[in-house]
DNA sequence: GTCAATGATTCGCC
DNA sequence: GGCGAATCATTGAC
C-alpha cells in the first residue's frame, strides 16, 4: 500500500470542480482514451457500491484491487472534496454553542455550597452558610455541624476525584480517537476539520457526563442538607399536656374544628411549645412582623387531626368519648353554676382573663372552660353553649346504647362531618370561642 | 428491626 | 391564603 499521506490537506485540493481528478488526467493519462477512463471510473464506483454485499475475503480482495488501481488517487481526491463540502455544511449550524444554562446553575450551586471552586474552608464555609440560612442551628448543635462539614468535605473530595477521572478519560479517549482517525485516513478521506469536529463531539459527550456528575453532587448536597438541616428532622412530639389541650379544643369544637388565628396563637402559647421554639418564633416575629409562625404548629396539628379523624372516626371514638365526657362535665358545671360563671370570684370567670392555666395539669376541665372562651369572653357563657351541647349530645348518645364502634362513629356524623366528608356548619373560622359566635368575634384578651 | 403514631412539608384546589 | 390529601421523616413502643 502506498505510504503517501492521505489527509485531505496534503492532496492539494482546491481547484474548481474535481482538481484531483483533473490533475490526474493532466498527468498524461487524459485525452487519449476518454471512453476507457469513464469505464474505469464506472467500474470503481460499481465496486464501491457493491462492496458491502460481498464476503469479507471478497471485499478484502476488492479493497486491495481498488488500492492498487491507477485511478484511485484521483477518486480519493474527489471523495475528499465532496466530504469536505458536506462536513462544512453540517458544521455551519453547530458553531459556537452558548453555555448551557443548566450547567451554569449547577456550577453556581456547587460554588455556593463550597463543593466546586477553591478550597478556602470549603465544607466548613458551606456548613456555616447553610446554618446561617436556616437560622436555627446554634452552638448546641456543633456536633451535628462538624458531622455535616465532614460529610460535605467527603462529597467535595469524591466530586473532585471523579472530575479528574472524567477529564483524564476524556483526554485519553480523544487521543485514541484522533490516532484512530489518522490511521483510518490512510484508507478513507478524513479531513482535519472532521477530526476536530469529532473531538468536539467527544468533549460534548464528556461534558454531559460531567453535568450528570455535577447533578448527582448537587443532589447529594441537597440530601445532606435536608438530613441535617430539614426542620422535619427536628421534629419532637408535643408533650402530653399540649396534646390534651389541643384535643380538648378539637373535640369541644367538633362541629367546627377550625380555630381562628388568635385561637391558634393562644393554643400555641398554652401548649408546651418548647422554649427554643418560642424564642425562635419570637425572633421571627421581630424580624418579619408576622404572627403566623406562632400558630403554625397548631395549624399543622389541627390539619393533621381533622384529616386523620375524618379518615378513621372509629379509631378516635374512644378518645372522642373521653374528651367529650370531660367537656360534658364542664358544661354541667357551667349550667349548675349559672350566674356564678360571671362572678369575678370564680377562677375562670370573666374577671380572670387569660386565666387558662395548664400548669395545673389536674384541672383539664378548667382548661376546657377557658379554651371554650368563657374566661376570654367576659361572661359569655351562652356563647359556648353550642360546643357544650355538641359534646353533651355525644355523651348522652354514648350512654344510650351504642355499643358497636361503627354505630358510634356514625353518631358523630350529624354534628361534625357531613355526608360529603366536610365539616358541617363550618363557617369561616373566627375565634377560639364557640363556632356559634359571630364571624368577627375575637378575644378580649390576647395579651397573654 | 418493625410498625403505628405523629409532626411537618408539599401540592393542588378553591 | 387556607384547606384537604398525600407523603415524608422521626419518635417511641414493642
Amino acid at each position: 500500500m502506498d505510504e503517501q499521506p492521505r489527509l485531505m490537506h496534503s492532496h492539494g485540493v482546491g481547484m474548481a470542480g474535481h482538481p484531483g481528478l483533473a490533475q490526474h488526467m493532466q498527468d498524461g493519462t487524459a485525452g487519449s482514451d476518454g471512453e476507457g477512463r469513464k469505464q474505469d471510473i464506472g467500474d470503481i464506483l460499481q465496486q464501491i457500491m457493491t462492496i458491502t454485499d460481498q464476503s469479507l475475503d471478497e471485499a478484502q480482495a476488492r479493497k486491495h484491487a481498488l488500492n492498487c488501481h491507477r485511478m484511485k488517487p484521483a477518486l480519493f481526491n474527489v471523495l475528499c472534496e465532496i466530504k469536505e463540502k458536506t462536513v462544512l455544511s453540517i458544521r455551519g449550524a453547530q458553531e459556537e454553542e452558548p453555555p448551557d444554562p443548566q450547567l451554569m446553575r449547577l456550577d453556581n450551586m456547587l460554588l455556593a455550597e463550597g463543593v466546586a471552586g477553591p478550597e478556602k474552608g470549603g465544607g466548613s464555609a458551606a456548613a456555616a452558610a447553610a446554618a446561617a440560612a436556616t437560622g436555627g442551628i446554634g452552638a448546641d448543635n456543633s456536633a451535628e455541624h462538624s458531622d455535616y462539614r465532614a460529610k460535605l468535605s467527603q462529597i467535595r473530595q469524591i466530586y473532585h476525584t471523579e472530575l479528574e477521572k472524567y477529564e483524564q478519560a476524556c483526554n485519553e479517549f480523544t487521543t485514541h480517537v484522533m490516532n484512530l482517525l489518522r490511521e483510518q485516513s490512510r484508507t478513507r478521506p478524513i479531513s482535519p476539520k472532521e477530526i476536530e469536529r469529532m473531538v468536539s463531539i467527544i468533549h460534548r459527550k464528556f461534558s454531559s457526563i460531567q453535568m450528570q456528575l455535577k447533578q448527582s453532587t448537587c443532589e447529594a448536597v441537597m440530601i445532606l442538607r435536608s438530613r441535617f438541616l430539614d426542620a422535619r428532622r427536628k421534629r419532637r412530639n408535643f408533650n402530653k399536656q399540649a396534646t390534651e389541650i389541643l384535643n380538648e379544643y378539637f373535640y369541644s369544637h367538633l362541629s367546627n374544628p377550625y380555630p381562628s388565628e388568635e385561637a391558634k396563637e393562644e393554643l400555641a402559647k398554652k401548649c408546651g411549645i418548647t422554649v427554643s421554639q418560642v424564642r425562635k418564633i419570637e425572633r421571627n416575629l421581630k424580624a418579619t412582623g408576622s404572627f403566623h409562625l406562632l400558630s403554625r404548629q397548631v395549624s399543622n396539628w389541627f390539619g393533621n387531626k381533622r384529616i386523620r379523624y375524618k379518615k378513621n372516626i372509629g379509631k378516635f371514638q374512644e378518645e372522642a368519648n373521653m374528651y367529650a365526657a370531660r367537656t360534658a362535665v364542664n358544661a354541667t358545671s357551667v349550667s349548675a353554676h349559672g350566674s356564678q360563671a360571671n362572678s369575678p370570684s370564680t377562677p375562670n370567670s370573666a374577671g380572670s382573663a387569660g386565666s387558662f392555666n395548664m400548669s395545673n395539669s389536674g384541672d383539664l376541665f378548667m382548661s376546657v372552660q377557658s379554651l371554650n372562651g368563657d374566661s376570654y369572653q367576659g361572661g359569655q357563657v351562652g356563647a359556648n353553649i353550642q360546643s357544650q351541647v355538641d359534646t353533651l349530645r355525644h355523651v348522652i348518645s354514648q350512654t344510650g346504647g351504642y355499643s358497636d364502634s361503627l354505630a358510634a362513629s356514625q353518631m358523630y356524623s350529624p354534628q361534625g362531618i357531613n355526608t360529603n366528608g366536610g365539616w358541617q356548619d363550618a363557617p369561616t373560622p373566627s375565634s377560639v370561642t364557640s363556632p356559634t359566635e359571630g364571624p368577627g368575634s375575637v378575644h378580649s384578651d390576647t395579651s397573654n
